[in-house]
RNA sequence: GGAGAGGUGGCCGAGUGGUCGAAGGCGCACGCCUGGAAAGCGUGUAUACUCCACAAGGGUAUCGAGGGUUCGAAUCCCUCUCUCUCCGCCA
């Protein structure tokens, strides 16, 4: 959530944002909304404040009036506290309603988008941010989408997943399997070399932590809950993996903390079926390499450069077309202040897949989740938090099948040669 | 799942009703010392909120969390939670 500092001191520009996100006139009401209840809960602070440092100052005047032996004015000041016990519990009562409805308020306030993110109020108004300079691959009529290869070559079945599971539940096999596990690799290894520190996180989180990187409250419903234990699923690595930084005053010079980390992600995603979620393009458990950074304020952008680098440098090895676009404000996650989404080209579905969304989200997430440092006057402050899919596989197993098809068999990119074991699948 | 023990500052560890935000040690930072270092010596070293100019300097809260008793709670009571040990079960 947004911090209350900021948003009393440039209020302009938080309200500039927020129309960015598409606030009208109406919902902007809720910046002075919580910036009058702020100052009543300031004002209420101060009066508390002020009444119990009166309590402690008589407490430990009776205090040593005990020990001097002088029972009786010790006994009569008693009454005063009493008195302002009674007035404290009201204030502190005034207090935690103010709080707690100025949280709620702030709860509800979006990230405030940077500078440089367009206007716009669907996918349609994105931003191309670099678009891909060479033609598109053109495949013959004969041409299959993933779903149909997949059965033709045996390498992934969603019916037999439904039948284990649910709908949207894939089961990998064969060389579909390797090549699942053969770009994980392929990734992670990417990551370290990118100077990412490797990660096997829970893939279960507690309340806490999904309320620190923003899944709680609000995409209570996306995720998956084991109500006994009270965990959630995680929709991605991005939780467990921010999470080890939470309530933590990092080192400056640790900085930037580069953290990568492949976990499976669970999402429940209801509600949506048709063309466009058949086979991989939408499932409710896929594998996915995530980069996480926590960086200094001042360079945050920079980090965020190259991460859109390292993404596009995988994809430029795998040779799958993509294009890079900048989110516009009506299409941007909650909490993120600049997201660039990388879309894939599927050749024989003949549309851009999203494969990863790389974000920053400034002060967002670690003001939630507190994760500070030490600046150079020993002031502390919030970090940047970033992170961005380096890949999200399923859609990009859809994407190689399709764009890879032969008469003969699907071929496989040549830097995944060496973990696949094979250059070919073949019936 | 059964039985027991325990949660104090970055870490270890004292503290069982009053001047305790908390001894001592370690660690860390700075300074002195040194050719340089170690050792030694000295100083400093929690977080949040708030008053105020986000300075200096005050105030308030926090000893796992929440509630209670009391003029006063790290210390007493209740609830929850987590950790550890032993037994059981088990990859």
């Amino acid at each position: 959530m947004l911090e209350l500092n900021y948003i009393r001191s440039q209020k302009e520009e938080v309200l500039r944002g927020l129309k960015i996100r598409n606030y009208t006139e109406e919902d902007l009401a809720i910046v002075d909304n919580i910036l009058s209840l702020d100052e009543a809960r300031r004002s209420t602070q101060t009066e508390l404040d002020n009444n119990l440092a009166e309590s402690n100052k008589l407490s430990k005047a009776i205090g040593g009036l005990f020990k001097e032996g002088k029972r009786e004015e010790a006994e009569a000041m008693k009454g005063q506290v009493t008195v302002l016990k009674a007035v404290a519990k009201d204030l502190e009562a005034k207090n935690k309603k103010a709080i707690e409805q100025m949280e709620e308020l702030l709860l509800a306030v979006p990230n405030i988008p940077h500078q440089s993110v367009p206007p716009g109020t669907s996918s349609d108004d994105n931003e191309v941010y670099r678009a891909w300079e060479h033609p598109l691959p053109e495949l013959s009529d004969q041409a299959k989408p993933h779903w149909e290869l997949a059965k033709e070559y045996n390498i992934f079945d969603l019916e037999l997943g439904v039948k284990i599971t649910g709908a949207g539940f894939p089961v990998f096999r064969g060389q579909g399997a390797r090549l699942e596990r053969a770009l994980i690799n392929f990734f992670l290894d990417e990551a370290s070399k990118a100077g990412y520190e490797e990660i096997i996180p829970p893939l279960m989180v507690n309340e806490d932590a999904a309320r620190a990187t923003g899944q709680l409250p609000d995409k209570e419903g996306q995720m998956y809950h084991v109500e006994k234990e009270n965990f959630y699923l995680i929709p991605t690595a991005e939780v467990p993996i921010t999470n080890i930084y939470r309530d933590v005053i990092v080192n400056e010079k640790d900085f930037p903390i580069k953290l990568t980390g492949y976990t499976p992600c669970f999402r429940r995603e209801a509600g949506s079926y048709g063309a466009h979620v058949r086979g991989l393009n939408r499932v409710h458990q896929f594998d996915k390499v995530e980069i996480v950074q926590i960086a200094h304020p001042d360079s945050s952008y920079e980090q965020l450069n190259g991460m859109l680098d390292h993404v596009a440098a995988l994809l430029d090895k795998l040779k799958l077309p993509y294009r890079i676009l900048r989110l516009c404000g009506g299409d941007m996650g909650f909490t993120s202040a600049l997201t660039f989404d990388f879309e894939v080209w599927s050749a024989a579905q003949k549309r851009w897949l999203e494969v990863s969304s790389v974000s920053n989200f400034q002060t967002y997430q670690s003001n939630r989740m507190k994760v500070r440092f030490k600046d150079e006057n020993k002031k502390t402050r919030l970090a940047h938090t970033l992170n961005g899919s380096a890949l999200a596989l399923a859609r990009i197993v859809a994407a190689l099948l399709e764009n890879n098809q032969t008469a003969d068999g699907i071929n496989i990119p040549a830097v995944l040669h060496r973990y696949t074991g094979f250059e070919k699948i073949e019936k």
